[in-house]
RNA sequence: GCCCCCAUCGUCUAGAGGCCUAGGAUGCAGGAUUCUCAGUCCUGAUACACGGGUUCGAAUCCCGUUGGGGGUACCA
């Protein structure tokens, strides 16, 4: 380090000291839906909140937010909510601090801006926009680095109080001290030192009197006294700058920790809400797209292009689970240890530390993700994987409205043979065959021509089976099965030929439940007359 | 350009000098089970970016290179 020069703050040193309660936030601006990687962010500073037995907060990033702020907000409420994040203070619930909305903290800011220019902290810069610009094109072209030109910092008072009385528009700046260097430890990525005399001194203040994010969060996180800073590492940049005006507000130090972003899946570049038409054909998220646009117009939520992967409300809507969602954005850059994959909120929460986050961005990986929803799909009971998958049935007019005892039984009934197949709610949608009406069963154009048509013993076996099928005792699936089994005996045939056409025959299709559970829940009836239907339409 | 961050299988990760001929998961390939699919169970292939040090010994420490990313606003 040069002479002359000292390092201003040690973050790490306060955490050691830390004795105040563990306060962490998360400032969403209301952009009308809960991005994915951001719910990761939030995520993290809730698990160490929940962790330290301290306190998450929500606070609302509406700056430059005009209008309809709650509706732009309530897919973020809900996507906290449906994840069971709960939230200590914050808009809805309230707290000690409030208002949680930066649009109403005006005031807080002007003080700060007020105390920081009393304390010669800060400066109005009475420089058109266009000088400043200028000065910049010059370091540029000099390959200097660019630093503002403190012009007005050189005016007399009485040249100060001229340009105020002609009401001459003016920023204010924050003054950098640019004799010295500024350091963090940061809880995740360690020391990392700026050179104050590289540092543009920035505007706090706009001409119009509006605040910039930069500013206002440090105003916030220093009166909300947050001691946990956790966001997304593109903030990084920004640390140097805020924890500088922190200084300034005589705030104390909060503890900064930069957690690496998400990339899109193939991708090092951020995952981004603007890309997703790329991400549409990327071979990993394709289909992803498309299990929307097949499931959504169903449902009646529209389709792909109003709900994609990169948005928290995506995953909601299929009927993923939280606890699969939780735990694969709990191992997107964190870990316990070098195996454990599965856990539950409350074992994340249990473990969770800083100091074990990567640092390297990690790729979203929906194979990942699967194998996550899978594990907790299968921990669910019958019951509540019934309750699940009712409402994807009645939206998509499958079963009535109001389910009955009858209903809900048979919907039991092929949720236990789906059994694993089922690896989110909407994949219901995917055995239509068992709530549809006989005479209005699709066939899978293909297999009922191979497996039907292009066989040509399969009729006649389906014909003799067909009078077994009338008269057999119980029809349910053990019997079943020993009655085909022993038909394939006595015909002398293998069972492929037997089974695939009849499957094809009941169901339209080529692969899905077992054949003698699928024949069993249909009922003689239904099995009798789909059979019939399909010869006739060989 | 300048500042900052990052770098282990395709992907998520374990690894804090010898336990590493690098472990787990996911995905992939092959096999078994089976009426299809899924699942399950075996088996297999695949990684320490590169180059210099330091050390008896380096994936681990240091330096450099390369690559990737972020920032550089009267955006957030």
């Amino acid at each position: 380090m040069p002479q002359g020069t000292f390092v201003l703050v040690s973050s790490l040193e306060r955490m050691s000291l830390m004795t105040v309660p563990v306060r962490t936030r998360f400032a969403p601006s209301p952009t009308g839906y809960m991005h994915i990687g951001g719910m990761r962010t939030a995520l993290f500073a809730w698990l160490w909140a929940r962790h330290m037995g301290g306190t998450f907060i929500l606070r609302i990033d509406d700056t430059d937010q005009e209008r309809n702020v709650e509706a732009a907000l309530d897919p973020i409420f809900r996507a906290f909510e449906w994840l069971g994040l709960t939230w200590d203070e914050g808009p809805k619930v309230g707290g000690p601090f409030e208002p949680y909305y930066q649009s109403k903290r005006t005031p807080l800011y002007q003080a700060a801006v007020d105390k920081l220019l009393a304390s010669g902290k800060a400066f109005k810069d009475f420089d058109p926009p266009e000088v400043i610009a200028d000065d910049r094109k010059q370091a540029e072209a000099a390959k200097r680095t660019y630093v503002n030109v403190r012009r007005s910092l050189e005016l007399t008072d009485a040249e100060r109080q001229q340009l105020e009385a002609n009401e001459r528009p003016f920023v204010v700046r924050f003054l950098i001290p640019r004799d010295q260097k500024i350091a963090i430890d940061d809880a995740v990525r360690g020391h990392v030192e700026w050179d104050c005399s590289l540092m543009p001194d920035p505007v706090i203040m706009r001409s119009n009197g509006s605040f910039l994010y930069n500013f206002a969060t440090v105003v916030d996180d220093g009166q909300m006294q947050i001691t946990h800073i956790i966001r997304a590492e593109e903030h990084l940049a920004n640390t140097p700058v805020q924890a500088l005006i922190h200084l300034a507000l005589e705030n104390p130090m909060p503890v900064f920790a930069h957690i690496p972003f998400i990339t899109a899946p193939g991708s090092t570049k951020k995952l981004s809400k603007r890309d997703v038409e790329k991400l549409r054909t990327s071979p990993q998220l394709k289909k992803m797209f498309e299990r929307a646009d097949e499931v959504f117009p169903q449902i009646g939520v529209g389709d792909s292009k109003t709900l994609n992967p990169v948005m928290v409300e995506y995953y909601e809507r299929l009927g993923y689970l939280p606890a699969g969602i939780l735990n694969a954005l709990s191992r997107l850059g964190w870990s316990l240890d070098g195996t454990t994959e599965f856990m539950s909120l409350a074992e994340v929460v249990q473990n969770f530390t800083l100091e074990r986050i990567v640092k390297a961005p990690a790729g979203f990986d929906p194979e990942k993700l699967q194998s996550f929803q899978q594990h907790w799909m299968n921990q669910l009971s019958i019951e509540e994987k019934i309750d699940g998958c009712l409402p994807y049935l009645t939206k998509a007019k499958l079963i009535p409205a109001d389910v009955d005892h009858a209903v809900r039984s048979t919907v039991g009934r092929v949720i236990g043979a789906v059994a694993d197949r089922l690896r989110i709610f909407s994949d219901i949608l995917d055995y239509k065959e068992f709530f549809i009406a006989d005479d209005a069963m699709p066939f899978d154009e293909k297999p009922f021509q191979q497996r039907l048509r292009d066989a040509t013993e399969a009729v006649g076996l389906l014909k003799s089976i067909r009078e077994q099928l009338a008269v057999i005792e119980p029809y349910d699936a053990p019997t079943l099965d020993k009655l085909v089994h022993d038909f394939v005996e006595s015909q002398g045939i293998k069972i492929g030929q037997i089974v695939h056409a009849l499957r094809v025959a009941v169901t339209g299709k080529s692969v899905g439940i077992g054949l003698f559970d699928a024949l069993a829940i249909l009922g003689r009836d239904s099995s009798l007359r789909r059979v019939e239907r399909a010869l006739n339409r060989v």
